[in-house]
Formats: C-alpha cells, sequence, structure tokens
DNA sequence: CTGAAAGCGCTAACAT
DNA sequence: ATGTTAGCGCTTTCAG
C-alpha cells in the first residue's frame, strides 16, 4: 500500500494525518473543516483522506486556540427529580439549538459539593454555568471572580454576593392562587406542610401562604404550619402528625411534590376521603399527580421553561444580563379533584 | 502597587501569571498542581499567587498535553423519563468516584441525532461513551473505528457490528415472573400491552411473554397482543381498545411505565375495579406506582445499577472489557395490590 | 488558494 | 528543588 503519511491505528487522527495524507498543509485541513476558503477539489482530497482516517477534529486543540469550549455546565441537586429532569430538558434544548453541549453534575443538596463541581466546571473552561444552588454564594463569589459567568436556576441569587442573574418561578403567584382556591372553596383551617433546608425557595412559598390568609382575613393557625426535613420519612411523619391529630384540619397544602405524596398516603392510611373529609393539594405538579385517585390539585412549576430560559440567558443574551432584575416564570393552578369544599360546609 | 507580572483582569489566569507573581517557572506552578515535589515555601508561596489571581488550572491545556479529558459522554432518549433519570445519576455516581466528568445528551429516539451527538463527544474527546442506543450500529461502527471506547446501556449491541460491551436489565426474567405469577393467580386471557419502535428491548419482552405462556400451557391470545406507537395518546388507544372490547381480558402486562399509566387510566374511565374486574401489571417501576389505588404491581428495572456498571465497565474494568459476554442486571417483582384472581375464579 | 510558523495552557523530560 | 524547553492539535496571521 503507497504510504501517504505515517498515519498508524489505534491512536485518533491528527490534522497532521489528514494533511499528510492529502498531501497538503495543516492550514488547508483547517480550513477545510471550519470553513475557510479551499478549492473544490482540494476540499475533496482533504475530506477523503479525513474519512479514510475516522478523522474527527479536536476540539480540545481548537477550544486551546480559541478560547471558548463551546460548552456549558449544569448544576442541580438531583437529576431524577422530576422537576430538575424538566430543567435539564430544557436546557439541554436550549444548548441544542445553539451548538453547545452540557456538562452535568448532581449537588446533592451538599453546598461543598456544588462548590466542586463549580470549580471542576471552571477548570473544564465551560462558557458558562447553569446552577440551582443550594450553598451560600460563598463559593460563587470565587467563580464570579474568576470570570465565569452564571446563571441560577430556581432559585434567587443568594443576597449579598455579585449577583449573577437568575430564573425561577413565580411561587409566591402559585401559592397565592391556591391558597384563594381553598379558601373560596370555604376552608378556614388550612395546614401548611413545609420542608425545610430547601433554602430561601421555601421562605417564598411560606410567606406567600401567611400573605394571602392574612389579605383574605383568615386566622393563621400556627399549630398548622408544620415544617419537615426533605427526607421522605420525615415528609411522611409530618403529614402523619398533621392529619392523624384529629380532624381540625380541612385542607393541607404540601409545599412540595414529596410531601403532596406523603399527604396523600397517609390519608389513604386513614381512610381519610379525598376530598370529602381532608382536601390536599401541592406546590409542583408531577406525572402521577394525575393518576392520583381523585388527580391531585396542584401548582405547576415548568422546569422546562426555568432551563431553557436561564440557558438562553446565559448564552444569548449575555449583553443585557442583569437589567431589569431576574426573570419570573409563570406558574399555573392545575385544578383537579382533590379539594372541594369542607366537610359541614353548606356546599356550593 | 508592585507589579509582579503583568496579569491583567478579565481573562482567566494562566500559568504564567501564576508563576510571575509567584516568581518562580512555570513547572513549578504545575507542580503544585499536579502534585510534584517542590518546597513547603515555594508551594505556599505558589498557592497565595494563584488564590490572588483566582487560578484554576485549564483542563484543556492539561487534556491537549495527557491526551485524556477525564470526561465521559452519557447519551440517553430522554433525560425525563424516570428509568432514564435512574440511568443517568448511576453514572453520574460512578462517574464521580472515579473522577470524571459526563456530559450529556438526548437523542429523542432520533437514529441520527444520536449519531450526531455521538460524533460531537468523540470531537470533544470525551474517554468513553454510555449510550441507550436507538439507532443501528452504522453510526457506531465509524465511532468504534475511531478509537473511541462505548457501552451500551439498556440495550443489546446492535447485531452485526463490532459488539461494545453492553449492561441490561434482565427483561427476560423479569416478565417470566410476572406471567408466571399472573398465571399462578389463575388467569387465562393475560393482554400483552407493547410499544413499538423501541428496537430490541420490546422485543425480548413479548418474545418471553409468549415463551413463559406456552411453557404454562396457556393458549396465546393473538388478539390480545396489542402494540402502540411509543407515544402517550397511542398508549391510550391501544389500552382502550383492549378494555372496552368486552370484559375478555382478565389481566394486562403492560410492556412500560407509559402503557401502565394508560392501562390504569381507561380502566379508571370504564369504571373497572382493579383488581376484581381486571388485574393490571407493567414493566418498569416508577414512583407513582405505589400511589395509584391500587398501588401497581411491576417489575422494577434497576436503572440506576445499570448506569453505575455500565460506567463502571468503560472506565475500570477496560482491560476484560468483553469477556463474559453482556452484564444483566437482575430485575425484582414488586408485587403491590393490582392483581388478583380472575372473576368467576374459585378464589382462593 | 495554499503553506509555514507562531502560540493557546499545560506537562514531562532534561538540565541545573 | 527548580528552571528551561519541546511539543500536544488546532487556528490564524503572514507570505507566496
Amino acid at each position: 500500500m503507497a504510504d501517504k503519511g505515517a498515519y498508524a491505528e489505534g491512536r485518533p487522527a491528527t490534522i497532521k494525518d489528514v494533511a499528510a495524507r492529502a498531501e497538503v498543509g495543516i492550514a488547508t485541513v483547517s480550513r477545510v473543516f471550519s470553513g475557510g476558503s479551499v478549492s473544490a477539489r482540494t476540499r475533496e482530497r482533504v475530506r477523503a483522506a479525513a474519512e479514510e482516517l475516522d478523522y474527527r477534529p479536536s476540539a480540545v486543540g481548537r477550544s486551546l486556540k480559541t478560547q471558548r469550549t463551546g460548552g456549558i455546565g449544569l448544576i442541580v441537586p438531583d437529576v431524577t427529580d422530576p422537576f430538575y429532569s424538566d430543567l435539564m430538558a430544557g436546557v439541554l434544548d436550549c444548548a441544542r439549538s445553539l451548538g453547545e453541549h452540557v456538562v452535568v453534575d448532581a449537588a446533592h443538596g451538599d453546598p461543598e459539593r456544588e462548590a466542586l463541581i463549580a470549580d471542576r466546571m471552571m477548570e473544564q473552561r465551560v462558557d458558562g454555568i447553569v446552577a440551582v444552588p443550594m450553598g451560600g454564594n460563598e463559593a460563587w463569589e470565587s467563580v464570579l471572580r474568576a470570570g465565569g459567568n452564571v446563571v441560577f436556576a430556581d432559585r434567587e441569587s443568594p443576597a449579598g454576593g455579585p449577583a449573577a442573574p437568575a430564573v425561577f418561578t413565580d411561587d409566591r403567584a402559585g401559592v397565592r392562587s391556591l391558597v384563594e382556591y381553598l379558601v373560596g372553596l370555604g376552608h378556614r383551617r388550612i395546614a401548611f406542610l413545609g420542608a425545610a433546608g430547601a433554602g430561601e425557595a421555601v421562605g417564598v412559598r411560606e410567606g406567600a401562604f401567611r400573605d394571602t390568609l392574612a389579605q383574605r382575613k383568615v386566622a393563621i393557625r400556627e399549630d398548622l404550619m408544620v415544617v419537615a426535613r426533605p427526607e421522605r420519612d420525615s415528609a411522611y411523619a409530618a403529614a402523619a402528625g398533621l392529619l392523624q391529630g384529629g380532624a381540625d384540619v380541612s385542607a393541607v397544602l404540601a409545599s412540595g411534590h414529596l410531601l403532596g405524596e406523603a399527604a396523600v398516603l397517609v390519608a389513604r392510611e386513614l381512610d381519610l376521603r379525598v376530598p370529602a373529609d381532608v382536601s390536599i393539594a401541592m406546590v409542583g405538579d408531577v406525572p402521577w399527580a394525575e393518576l392520583c385517585d381523585p388527580p391531585l390539585t396542584a401548582v405547576a412549576r415548568p422546569g422546562h421553561d426555568v432551563g431553557y430560559r436561564a440557558c438562553e440567558l446565559l448564552l444569548r443574551d449575555r449583553a443585557r444580563r442583569g437589567r431589569g432584575g431576574p426573570v419570573l416564570v409563570p406558574t399555573e393552578l392545575l385544578i383537579r379533584g382533590s379539594c372541594g369544599p369542607p366537610r359541614g360546609s353548606r356546599g356550593r
């Protein structure tokens, strides 16, 4: 076989191998693959050589030269959570449309781990990071100082730090609409089932809950405000404590899908009929909400949109960032069958 | 301010900037960050300089030199599907423990898109790829030829091609145990609700279904073998067709969680009691299966394990790859409340 | 239109 | 222990 270049199988082909095989300079090969002007004849020769060698231009070589990797980082607490899955899908969709790839990692609610991941992504020289931050901003300040551009998703930028842009759902409005719906149904003894540790996000929901109740002149029952740790067991225990206590609760607003699940399970075990004995509603829609019997009324938080817009903000609107404050994505109240008038009300 | 090196803010600091500021050679800086021998005093000076500059060693520079990126690619059909979410979490866990990062993308069942993604990952020079392949092996052959190492997950290596190692769940055994359970309960008119287009995987399930029935001397009713397209609507229509036709079906085995969902919904709409009027079971466990009323009996397919082991196979056991054939991860039959003896049976 | 050469940030000899 | 230097694969002037 004619030896056009000493390329030997095993290691991926480089631009040099292709150049040698096509008997052109490496600059020409580069032009062929990054769109320079090359004569049709030469271009064909190069393509053929590349094909035979299974050549793929090395993104690392290119990145070193161009100082851009064409990749972004995505940090979520947990990839198996339906909301974050949706968010991830949104980021992926947007990134694809802008020709970037995505490095994903899960921090599992550990600020230290989150910082490590962010650091690593910075070393990777991603063009930007979309993060659902759990930690405070100490870690993120360092990233920001180093010139990293980051957009926070699903949470407001931690106060105090050099604010990064943020995209999140309008949970305040979501909870408000839900509470108003419940109050409108006649409920006065509404329990709030929240989770601790989720940072600011839950504070917002509880705040909106209290505010709306106050606005509607409904007394806030502190004994019906319970907060669980973010684990399944704790959620279950909290729900049990609430519902077992005697039928003083006419409705429960679960501030997350794990809490909602706990409420449904406990109600079923206690043989409480939903919504005849107790109404249940939750923040965060999930696939099983429709499969429940009865289907669960919920405030849908469009994770896909949040992810998409965060990515867009990161990549496309780099210029006008920070302007106009954080991006609020609207939620939607999905009224299904799990809420009704409280027992003993005059009905409708 | 004393001008230790002409570093100017804005662009990320390089090894040179740090070297200048610490007044050492660049090799020394490199040693500090990649574990060479450096005197404690010097090491400290370098650390300090790096800190002030927010220096992070560039992975792209390093990768170019070492020919390893320390990253792997993961290609799934859909990141929002619970099974693939689990699989992803498994890959992430394993990758983390081995110090690699993960580039994720979703192919959405489009072989062309899948090929594009794989190609891009090869350009990225990932150290390997874990893929849930939808396309045939044409695309993958090119990847393999170029020296890429790939492990298939959740599907057998496409026949004919240069086989890559594969890790998947033992669906054959899973379906068999489910069918045997159903037959043991007394069912003779069992419907199979499958989905087309999912490649080999579904074929295996249908095959196991038929084989087990034959083995147990139960006649296979071709009119009860229905196959839907992988969309929600089609699944729903198929389930409706099956259950409406008259109560000739005593149990339905849904070959996937979308199908199971459809079956549950249809049964509810038709006011069929589960399991009194009809038993329902499905392949693939999902969170909502426990929340159903009654909770759904299902064959759990451990996505996390599949992902973890695939990643391990890719990264750790590179040596003994191919030996011993594909890795089978066991499934588990989760008996819950959705299956009972058929109507009109003598009961227990 | 094409080739030669510099250099992106880093590591690994090799020299001191 | 530390500095010098030669590339890794690529893009991009700058000549021709």
